[in-house]
DNA sequence: AAAAAAG
């Protein structure tokens, strides 16, 4: 059935509660976001009717992705009962009850008959911009796709749904997705009444808006009340019964209750590991080695000053311990290694990746990848992946980590087949993944994939995304096809886990990438959970430009004797990014932002919040800069659309939050303006990160307030970088002088 | 504050 024939009444509204929109998990919800009143309206007397999708674009791939059943080939734990471990996770009481609709496995529909997400209605629509004369991209979702080379899998990386809609009056009022893409373009509401624009507006409705009776149904109506939903405690999941093998997700009451609920894994087939580290092998003998010679390297982190105690000497760490945990604190065991090897950059010189250990498939798929010859950080690190040594490595962005791990991991999956005897090349249906790789983001993820798809491809292994936000039926496809690597986002991951349709205990190399940002508040714990379903004794690579001793909690659980790798020299002094800081009056920001985007060149603008990003992408678009947004509110083919608009050059103008911050390479941004400063050096770091890349020449320019020049300083400080502040109105000459440049 | 989960 075509993904876009819609059900008949499509999905009754009640499984989507209210209170669970992606945005707004905190439960209930957004104050002022989702009124009615924060609807936006931009005049656009010359918008042309909404476009129609053409229905039929994805039938044949669907057709092809699509398994004649799910009854049957669920796999994976109902072999392995000891596994059970997804189970004994803590209670969730504040998860969503997804699982409450869903009937028992057996009765429930095939795929084939299930309505496709695809064809749930249209609620990213956002008729202001996308009906805008001049900005005709809505078609060009499948970039993405195309940028890949050879495709294991067709079927899972492109977003599908969006242009195929119903028309808005009707749209089903449903549920908080609805609500959520409602607010989306209601961020504009005051911009042409107002000299300056109120960013986070959530006002009610002002007085030069139109009736918005004619333009919107009242989806708010359909939310029950409050009161009406259920009690949390009410909607945990039902599947107990009918899936015994993830289903337990109460409580382990046969479990002392002393112990950490995360170490609770009730995995008869490993040691457990816990976080006090006394099982673990002695590494506090061997970290002494490492203590105390490296002040007179060469590295990012040597300016005196921040020797402030022996263990924040540590240059691979700027003081910054009095913001961490106590919990982090007293544990710098990573920290002392981490110091240990530091690679050169004249030490690479002559060196191939041949003579680090890849096999002339990967070398020839990297050399049509671009990368003829190894930057540092692979030179540095490929050898130990190679060898089966768990690793961290470090070096700046864009320094390219992606091949530094990607590389080296199917290098290996392919040594460790021909080890077993199994024949490769063929590919067997279901086989389990022998590799994950996480990442925070889904674009980043969908990046990583890009680069690692063609290298695996070279020796005939097969690679899949699975992250959230698009159907999932594709990746499960697939993961029953059978696949080496598995490339995504923790949600999706473990959603897929717990539905016993993602198997990972034949996973023998797990990479985190942005390994620090995968150990933050939010994600450390799923992150936890998933490696904790990957083999035992498996490799662990965790890469990041800002590695720091915030992996601890993981290294401490998974890593054993790791090898850690900085690349040397790589400073400021070494940098092509230009740092600027421009004091200015708040209310001359968008002015601002307006006079240093509006040109040639791809400029990255990072905001703090959602609704400044949607904002300010708006004011650029009415602006005449054309400006696309990327960021959480957005339906995950908006983003993946959007960011194609920069990568390809369509508008040069995108404004992000930190869902770009990381990792994202986009070519030639040569302007990273960050509207909001970011409240942590790495954040900083990771931002400015996204121009000067590979060598060329990129500036960064941070506008913010007389009554931030004191914390930006210090964030500076700490991310090393020096910059001159200077105030600026719009107009002035400088203004010029700073993209003249560019 | 943002990100990551809904067949």
């Amino acid at each position: 059935m075509p993904k876009n024939k819609k059900a008949a009444g499509g999905r009754p509204a009640k499984n989507f509660d209210p209170s669970y929109s992606r945005g707004g998990s905190k439960g209930g919800p957004k104050a002022g976001s989702r009124s009615p009143g924060h609807r936006g309206y931009k005049p656009e007397p010359d918008a042309p009717a909404r476009r129609t999708g053409d229905k039929a674009r994805w039938n044949a791939d669907e057709r092809a992705a699509r398994p004649a059943s799910s009854g049957g080939d669920r796999r994976g734990h109902g072999d392995r009962p000891e596994r059970g471990s997804y189970g004994d996770r803590p209670a969730r009481g504040d998860r969503p009850s997804y699982g409450n609709d869903r009937p028992a496995r057996g009765d429930r529909p095939a795929y084939g008959d299930r309505q496709p997400r695809g064809d749930r209605p249209a609620y990213g629509d956002r008729q202001q911009r996308d009906d805008r004369g001049p900005r005709s991209f809505d078609r060009d979702d499948r970039s993405s796709s195309r940028d890949r080379g050879p495709r294991a899998n067709a079927d899972s990386d492109r977003p599908s749904y969006g242009n195929d809609r119903p028309a808005r009056g009707d749209r089903p009022a449903h549920g908080d997705r609805q609500q959520r893409d409602d607010r989306r373009p209601s961020y504009g509401n005051d911009r042409p009444a107002r000299d300056r624009p109120s960013y986070n507006d959530d006002r009610g409705s002002r007085n030069e808006r139109p009736a918005r009776g004619d333009r919107r149904p009242a989806y708010n109506n359909d939310r029950p009340a409050p009161d009406d939903r259920p009690a949390r405690g009410d909607r945990r999941p039902s599947y107990n019964n009918d899936r015994p093998a993830y289903g337990d997700r109460e409580p382990r009451t046969d479990r002392s209750s002393g112990d950490r609920s995360f170490n609770d894994r009730s995995r008869d087939d490993r040691a457990p590991r816990r976080y006090d580290r006394d099982e673990r092998p002695a590494r506090r003998d061997d970290r002494s080695t490492y203590s105390n010679d490296r002040n007179d390297r060469g590295g990012s982190y040597s300016r005196p000053g921040f020797q402030k105690s022996e263990r924040s000497e540590s240059k691979f760490y700027p003081a910054k311990d009095s913001r961490k945990p106590a919990y982090l604190n007293n544990d710098d065991v990573v920290l002392e290694r981490l110091e240990a090897e530091a690679i050169q950059a004249a030490d690479v010189d002559g060196v191939t990746f041949a003579d680090l250990g890849l096999g002339t498939n990967v070398v020839r798929s990297l050399d049509a990848l671009g990368a003829a010859t190894p930057f540092p950080i692979q030179a540095a690190t490929i050898p130990d992946v190679l060898a089966g040594r768990d690793v961290l490595g470090r070096g700046k962005t864009g320094s390219g980590k992606t091949i530094a791990f990607g590389a080296p991991t199917v290098e290996r999956l392919m040594a460790m087949w021909a080890d077993s005897g199994k024949s490769g090349g063929k590919r067997q249906m279901g086989r389990k993944p022998r590799a994950l790789i996480l990442a925070p983001t889904r674009e980043l993820a969908l990046q990583i994939d890009r680069t690692v798809q063609p290298i695996a491809q070279s020796v005939g292994l097969f690679t899949t995304q699975i992250y959230g936000g698009v159907p999932q039926h594709r990746q499960v496809g697939a993961l029953q096809r059978g696949v080496d690597i598995v490339i995504g986002t923790p949600g999706r991951i473990e959603d897929l886990i717990e539905q016993g349709r993602l198997d990972l205990s034949e996973v023998a190399i797990t990479v985190l990438d942005e390994a620090d940002h995968m150990c933050d508040l939010g994600f450390l714990e799923p992150v936890q959970r998933i490696i904790r379903e990957t083999k035992d004794g498996g490799q662990k690579l965790l890469f990041s430009a800002t590695l720091d001793k915030g992996v601890a909690a993981l290294v401490d659980e998974f890593l054993v004797d790791p090898s850690v790798h900085e690349v040397a020299g790589e400073d400021q002094a070494s940098s092509t990014i230009d740092h600027r800081v421009l004091l200015i009056e708040q209310r001359d920001k968008l002015e601002i932002i307006k006079q240093l985007a509006d040109r040639e060149g791809k400029t990255l603008v990072f905001a703090r919040t959602r609704a400044f990003a949607e904002q300010l992408a708006e004011d650029l678009d009415y602006a005449d800069i054309p400006a696309v947004s990327l960021h959480g509110d957005l339906n995950q083919s908006r983003r993946t659309r959007n960011l194609q608009q920069l990568t390809s050059g369509r508008v040069s103008v995108l404004v992000a939050t930190d869902v770009a911050a990381r990792g994202i390479h986009v070519d030639d941004i040569d302007l990273v303006i960050q509207a909001d400063a970011p409240d942590e050096y790495k954040t900083y770091l990771h931002r400015s990160g996204r121009t000067g890349r590979a060598g060329k020449q990129g500036t960064v320019v941070t506008l913010i307030t007389r009554s931030r020049q004191r914390r930006m300083a210090e964030l500076l400080d700490r991310a090393e970088i020096e910059a001159d502040f200077e105030h600026v109105a719009p107009g002035d000459e400088l203004m010029g002088q700073l993209t003249a440049g560019l």
